[in-house]
DNA sequence: GTCTATATTTGGATAGAC
DNA sequence: GTCTATCCAAATATAGAC
């Protein structure tokens, strides 16, 4: 090869995405992350000069404008449930319907950079207040909206880690699937739960 | 300091435990381990003489019979219900009401030995067959059991995830508050749900 | 921009004194 | 049973050719 950029820089942190997401911060060694980007270590020494600390914060940064992306029908869409539908599906896409963890769970271990683990509070927060903004939209008080935003990342974030653990990611599609009737239900029906209708 | 041993099986257990659940496997370097445990180095290879993954395999089994603990009141209790909110105050406890990390999460990413990953997927059957069979006692049939038994587990596992994330373990009781209502209340007015009562 | 080669540090593991 | 000292491999990072 010569000069010409061996992958860009979109298909590179998707690859590197891949590895932080399955490994951790600690266990995405340069060697992983070299063989998952094609690209031997020093290449990608050249691509992030501040080295691993560096690759995981494009890592963030790279997922934050996915999630801008997923959580763009919230507030485009007609209807809050059909927005939070759309997203729904989105995000079963973004973590290949249960087969894929998340970034935030595993990026925040003791031992990943303090920034690291800031910027992943911060792309939390910006999530669950796309989702809370949508269950005001559809009649929810404030203190309501908030509750059923968090009980959404709960679930989200634990089926994702039950997934993982039980090695089946079959049930995260049913968590995905009940977004809707979670966030924007209305009160007297709504209340978010799980053993009725699914 | 001579021939007894500095820190007897239990207390060293307990603070390898800690290394893990809060590090990850990867994450929990021979160093950390030995400044965790008071140990040199190779005092924790007398211990474990197969090295770190005997000592996360004996902090997998050590966790096993804390959770035959926690689960015990499930069986014991007069009312299913009671049993579940004794479980639920000794999860808390377990979890230092939030604010440390699931060994089931963290010792499951890529990178760790197969083995572990295996007894970590027995643990979480385990905890949920036992939570399962409370809420049968308390008259779901068999599968609505288990839907609860895994929405109980997603919620607990998520909630430790957020708590972390967001670093704000406060919504973590309210959590297991709610596990009562969510595995044995009766099918008409307890679907599991989280919007209502709290 | 990518590569090979190498430097440096950390991590996992062992030997042998006490 | 714990320690110091040491070995080896792997991880992070850099230098310089192409």
């Amino acid at each position: 090869m010569g000069r010409a950029s061996a992958i860009d820089d979109h298909d590179l942190l998707d690859r590197l995405t891949e590895v932080f997401r399955c490994h951790g911060y600690a266990g995405a060694s340069l060697t992983v992350l070299s063989q998952a980007a094609g690209l031997q270590r020093a290449s990608l020494y050249h691509r992030f000069p501040e080295g691993k600390p560096a690759m995981a914060a494009a890592v963030l940064n790279h997922a934050e404008r996915m999630f801008t992306a997923i959580l763009e029908p919230l507030t485009t869409a007609q209807h809050p449930a059909d927005g939070v539908a759309e997203m729904a599906q989105r995000i079963g896409a973004f973590y290949r319907d249960g087969r894929r963890g998340c970034l935030l769970d595993t990026m925040t271990l003791d031992g990943a950079p303090d920034d690291i683990r800031v910027r992943a509070t911060a792309v939390a927060r910006r999530w669950m207040h796309g989702m809370a903004a949508a269950a005001m939209r559809s009649g929810a008080s404030q203190d309501e909206a908030e509750r059923r935003a968090h009980a959404a990342l709960v679930n989200i974030e634990g089926a994702l880690v039950v997934a993982r653990v039980l090695d089946d990611p079959t049930e995260f599609d049913n968590t995905l699937a009940w977004l809707p009737q979670l966030l924007t239900a209305t009160p007297s029906s709504a209340a978010p739960n799980r053993g009725d209708d699914r």
